[in-house]
DNA sequence: CTCGTCTCATCGTCAGACAATCTCCCGAGG
DNA sequence: CCTCGGGAGATTGTCTGACGATGAGACGAG
């Protein structure tokens, strides 16, 4: 009975039901502030609750719940330290990468695929694919550094940065297309083999981006001051 | 009965067990490649299989245990690639610690006290010691820089580089005080506020104690060709 | 209106069980 | 003698069901 066991899928089942609370919170489904017991996701997807507690567990260590211990784990909303704080750790990730990258000389095909498609989605003014194809972008890069513990690192970091992206697209108002121009620059310094250049045009990128999350914080408190 | 379920502790049974289990591995107790069954760990703890298999989940998340589906968790033994792409990401990290502590030209006091303990445990040829204070030195400089963020994922390397230090320190045969001149040189840089040299003279220093790590593993390999 | 207590929701952990999978030894065949 | 396939045991993934402990909010006393 119980609809359980069945591991038919390519993975295990612990695991897609990790992706798919994980995608369920990244794409907004489950809002921030919102509390996730155990006993819902057991629920919901009929699973005991071991299995329910370990998928939340792993979402914890990724920052994409917060929980202590006997409290309910509740999906976080990502206040201006958080937001600096983690643009500060993918900068760190991402100019060491994007060095790196130059170093080799290495364009990897992926960033170039995912650059065309934040191209096409700007033109289609699709939002939501130009933010994917934006990570995808971003992972690119990591993994063309082929280093096994950084992309295992950079996964602690993405959950987070999915979640900046969802929670305030709702609100966003400017569309900057300005993202796939300063992205060509990061290509363009790695394609020259200009280590600094890389580091620095990745480093404003960031920065770039942080502000404008920043705002749209700003901005999406002011209008809903609770 | 059954010794379980008291949590006189300050944390709870868990996190216990998770302390236990990681300082095993570290400390050698248990040696690389040893395997590590679910059943073993609730044995020796008198705990049940659910709550070692998620201590053994946690390790395996920090690099500290390998796995895959339906395998049984072995502590790894690091090879040159290992080695080299652990040094690369450690060097990420507190490269960028320095830079920012130089910035604010703030020398960590737990940093201080670090060195001082490395110090005289060079003066006493306590090398396990030395080992201790070499982590604490270097964690010191990275919980300086108050990013929760870049704490939480050096951990995930912080017991990798553990593994390192007790891997080889039984056939540790030099004696190299110069760890602590290199620290030395470092806090200098972030005392003057000087971050390019920073930045460089922590690099140096990773460099120079991956290739002393990396020369062990070589010498070891050597003589024991399994 | 404030504060302490009490109940309920939720979590941490346990025990025991079954199916799926892996490992390893051992015998059949070349 | 060596190689290869098959089966028994070991190990893991997950389930069900249960108990005590802890935290949060309601409810009544002062």
């Amino acid at each position: 009975m119980s609809a359980g066991q069945f591991q038919l899928g390519p993975s295990s089942l612990t695991d897609a039901l990790y992706e798919s609370v994980r995608s369920r919170i990244i794409s907004g489904d489950i809002a921030p502030g919102e509390k996730l017991t155990e006993q819902r996701i057991a629920d919901d997807y009929r699973v005991a609750r071991p299995t329910a507690k370990a998928c939340l567990e792993r979402l914890t260590a990724l920052g994409l719940l917060r929980r202590s211990a006997h409290k309910t784990a509740v999906v976080p909303e990502l206040d201006e330290v958080d937001i600096t704080d983690l643009f500060f750790t993918r900068e760190m990730f991402e100019c060491t990468a994007a060095d790196r990258l130059a170093q080799a000389r290495t364009v990897p095909e992926a960033a170039r695929k995912a650059q065309t498609a934040i191209e096409s989605a700007v033109r289609a003014k699709a939002f939501d694919d130009q933010v994917v194809a934006d990570i995808e972008f971003h992972w690119a890069l990591i993994n063309a550094v082929d280093s096994p513990r950084l992309s295992r690192v950079y996964e602690m970091v993405s959950g987070e940065v999915h979640l900046t992206m969802g929670q305030f697209k709702a609100h966003r108002r400017t569309a900057p297309s300005t993202v796939a121009a300063e992205h060509a620059l990061i290509l363009k310094a790695i394609e020259d083999g200009d280590r600094a250049a890389a580091r620095e045009q990745m480093a404003h990128h960031l920065q770039q981006a942080r502000d404008r999350v920043l705002a749209q914080v700003v901005a999406s408190r002011e209008e809903a001051p609770a």
